[in-house]
DNA sequence: AATCTAAATGATAAAAAATATCATTTGATA
DNA sequence: TATCAAATGATATTTTTTATCATTTAGATT
């Protein structure tokens, strides 16, 4: 913990940024929520717990940061809001995610397993790939017994 | 055109729904452009140009009754607006989709590769796949010659 | 053809998310 | 300690989408 904001403070000030304790609380939120993936207003309102004083328009101007220096990733699973999460230490590319249509948790997959499917892109349009977006929209385990009819559950609110 | 604009009318009176001329007119402006990723206001403002007094309203009601028949697909390209395109004859999935970070250009692969990954995804996560979402970010062909350093094209922008 | 009625529409208000503005504060540096 | 660009908080504004509601319409029923 101490040591990743040490981290990041250093990755701020490589790009001569600064660690203020609004950032800093903020990274802590994230960092304390690393297995979730939170909307701005999330965080604002868990960075008030610890820091009340902190404005909306802050929380926003950080996560936008973070992201801009690829500390963290933009998400967007269809729901209306943009949500974040820690970049994984040495993750060339954004994790895979497994959304339930029932229960609405959000599993991953945090092997990438694209390479193959990723080459015969680069091959067959000439597309060189920078990073990707796979997402899987279903039934999870926990939710399996309690949905008769799956191929009901509607993804079409989803984007 | 005029087959699929009857096989939507019958689509859309087996949920005892009216092919209004509004919805008519959005019908078609999507079938006219089919091939594109319209936002709700695009699609407006090329209807109003054929149906002027159209409420905007109507446009995002419409598209979401298309898309609750699963008549149309709703797409996210994390650009801060929903898009829309027609549902291919009998696709059961989304297509993905190549967007190239430099242009904006949006390619699309038709066919379904993503077949094995969702077999291992049932199988190691026990998660029953009903649909998937799978985005390409990068350079295209078009591209390629005017972007020197491919790795500099941030897709941190983009959720 | 005239009447009826639920469905659909258009205008517009409201909600929700994100960004912009700007006066004030802060923190690293001299 | 004084300086000053960077950062912040409050809040206005923008953008996208949804909700509300009075009015109109399409299609069924006389
Ligand atoms: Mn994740
Ligand atoms: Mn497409
Ligand atoms: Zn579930
Ligand atoms: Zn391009």
């Amino acid at each position: 913990m101490e040591e990743r904001v040490k981290e990041i403070k250093q990755q701020l000030s490589a790009h001569s940024y600064k660690l203020t304790p609004q950032r800093e609380a903020t990274v802590r939120v994230l960092l304390e929520n690393e297995q979730d993936h939170l909307s701005a207003e999330d965080v604002y309102l868990l960075v008030k717990e610890k820091a009340p004083e902190i404005g909306l328009a802050t929380v926003y101007r950080t996560l936008e940061l973070l992201s801009d220096l690829s500390i963290i990733h933009k998400l967007n699973f269809g729901d209306g809001v943009t949500r974040y999460e820690f970049r994984a230490e040495g993750a060339e590319h954004h994790h895979h995610h497994l959304i339930c249509l029932h229960c609405g948790r959000v599993d991953e997959i945090t092997d990438d397993w694209l390479g193959p499917i990723e080459n015969r892109v680069q091959k067959e349009f000439d597309f060189q790939i920078i990073d990707h977006r796979l997402t899987f929209h279903g039934i999870c385990h926990r939710c399996k017994d309690q949905v008769k009819d799956p191929k009901k559950a509607v993804s079409s609110k989803v984007t």
